[in-house]
RNA sequence: GGCCCCUUCGACUAAUGGUUAGGUCACUACCCUUUCACGGUAGCAGCACGGGUUCGAGUCCCGUAGGGGUCACCA
């Protein structure tokens, strides 16, 4: 049986990476009919933050990624939140002490900072200098006695080669003198991830560890620590990094890295998530877009890549365009609404639902719908019109023949799409001019921009009245 | 700097050791068209480099270069 987890700290927002490794634990699990773990790691109480554990929550349940075992759904495994289990780490770091596996250290932070500089400064490699590693017993329980901080660090075996099978990377070594006696314990008595980590994972019966490559050159101290428990370790497979387009490691300060960002911005979960999956990883087929489903059933850990990817915005944009073109209008508008409504309380659903047939083909985000759409909602202010559609089509001549044509429209009885077209077509050929001449002033009039839906749709959903008066007041003043 | 990982068009990627190195996004041109978008057609563009192994290497081996990650009482 499959058993799989996702451990995020709850620092603050979902960084997209997270989202990544989320969703590859969620499909894994989802395709071997395993089991799909949410753990909190929130050992770090210096780094807390309220809410974090919520906001995580409602994240994973707008992209979509469930899961069968946590603090919310509970399990036979819990408590899923590892500042709920702290005993659970200590007497686990009791029995590594017992069989020599690990020792107390008294050094202050002070020292070991110390001593870390003088290190970097003659250029060796920064590692504890194992100070307190041949401490007598009798001596760290006198000073254990005595009330003196310590914490608990692991004894890493000298002159040993740590050895492990990485599903996308294969066969991975590292030398035992390049891994520093890790602290497992510190001296508030919470344990490191690396404990904390190791002692969850057994005991959760995880099969597989799905997590970023940031982890991989801590993963040697990890088989040690299975090693010294006598635990059989887990599957491992370090998945490649998400990169800036400079191609260091996704950051925020380089752009829109939290899943809320994109949530905020108008992207659609599905359109994000299929994104996301295709970094790093793909079927082997010539379709992009896929659903839940389609990612459930084809994805196969084997297929992961080694390499990092940049992620690049251009082709979320397009996947979001696709998405939204898909979907019906009547599917948009319970999305499009709350964000319609936030700027202009009166706009109705039924003219809402209008605007977003007309606009769903020319619309990248959710966002689209009301500030590239704003003219559906108000007079629009011109600002936007582009120069040189403005220079071409707002002229002295275009104005008067537009002048021209008012009464007409304003004559004009049934305002729907096909009237308008005739009647305008009809005038344009009446006074020896071609319909374009007409069309683009008119545009620009009523809608303040050069691009947009077909102008005799969007005239009819306008409104006669609204139309006409636009039409008069930028004959007045639009220069 | 030590250790580890990685390297196919600008980006995401495909390719049982035998392909004109394929697809998608972006970009360019053309078609459609009242604008924009959609759609259609075409185009631009890549195996980091050097050695091997092999009849044959993007694919296997070694080296070089470049990039990245990690070296906390953070995860």
């Amino acid at each position: 049986m499959v058993r799989v987890r996702f451990a995020p700290s709850p620092t603050g927002y979902v960084h997209v990476g997270s989202l990544r490794t989320a969703l590859y634990n969620y499909l894994f699990a989802r395709h071997h009919g395993g089991v799909n773990i949410l753990r909190v790691e929130d050992t770090d109480r210096t780094r807390y933050v309220e809410g974090a554990v919520e906001n995580m929550l409602r994240t994973m349940e707008w992209a979509g990624i469930t899961f069968d075992e946590g603090p919310v759904q509970g399990g036979a495994c819990g408590p899923y939140v590892q500042s709920e289990r702290t005993e659970l780490y200590r007497g686990h770091a009791d029995t590594l002490i017992a069989n020599g596996k690990a020792y107390p250290c008294f050094c202050t932070p002070e020292r070991l900072d110390t001593v870390r500089k003088a290190q970097q400064a003659s250029g060796i490699p920064p590692m504890y200098d194992r100070l307190c590693r041949n401490l007598t017993k009798e001596e760290s329980d006198k000073r254990i006695a005595a009330g003196e901080a310590h914490v608990i660090r692991m004894r890493v075996p000298i002159g040993e080669i740590v050895k492990f099978q990485d599903i996308i990377r294969g066969d991975v070594e590292f030398d035992s003198k390049t891994i520093d006696d890790q602290v497992l314990l510190k001296s508030d008595g919470f344990p490191t991830y690396h404990l904390a980590n190791i002692v969850d994972d057994h005991l959760m019966q995880i099969t597989h560890v799905i997590r970023g490559e940031e982890w991989l050159s801590s993963t040697p101290k990890h088989v040690l620590l299975y090693e010294a428990f006598g635990w059989e370790p887990p599957k491992f497979a370090h998945l490649p990094l998400l990169l800036n387009a400079d191609r260091s490691k996704l950051s925020k300060r380089q752009g829109d890295v939290a899943v809320e960002d994109f949530r905020d911005k108008g992207y659609l979960p599905q359109a994000l998530v299929n994104f996301v999956a295709l970094l790093g990883w793909n079927p082997s087929a010539t379709e992009e877009i896929f659903t839940i489903h389609e990612l459930i059933r084809d994805f196969d850990l084997e297929r992961v890549n080694k390499g990092g990817a940049v992620f690049g915005h251009d082709k979320l944009d397009w996947m979001n365009s696709e998405y939204i073109r898909k979907m019906s209008p009547e599917e948009l508008l319970p999305l499009v609404q709350p964000l319609v409504f936030d700027k202009f309380p009166s706009v109705s659903d039924e003219y809402l639902l209008k605007v977003i047939k007309l606009m769903q083909e020319r619309v990248r985000t959710l966002t689209d719908f009301v500030d590239f759409s704003s003219y559906f909602y108000t007079v629009p202010t011109y600002a936007e019109a582009d120069e040189k559609y403005k220079s071409k089509h707002w002229t002295a001549e275009s104005k008067a023949r537009l002048a021209d044509l008012l009464p007409t429209l304003e004559a004009l009885e049934t305002w729907d799409h096909d009237s308008l077209e005739r009647t305008v077509r009809e005038f344009a050929e009446a006074n020896g001019t071609g319909a374009g001449k007409l069309i683009h002033p008119i545009r620009l009039a009523t809608t303040g921009r050069g691009m947009g839906p077909g102008l005799f749709e969007l005239l009819a959903v306008i409104g006669k009245a609204e139309a006409i008066a636009r039409i008069r007041t930028a004959l007045g003043s639009l220069q």
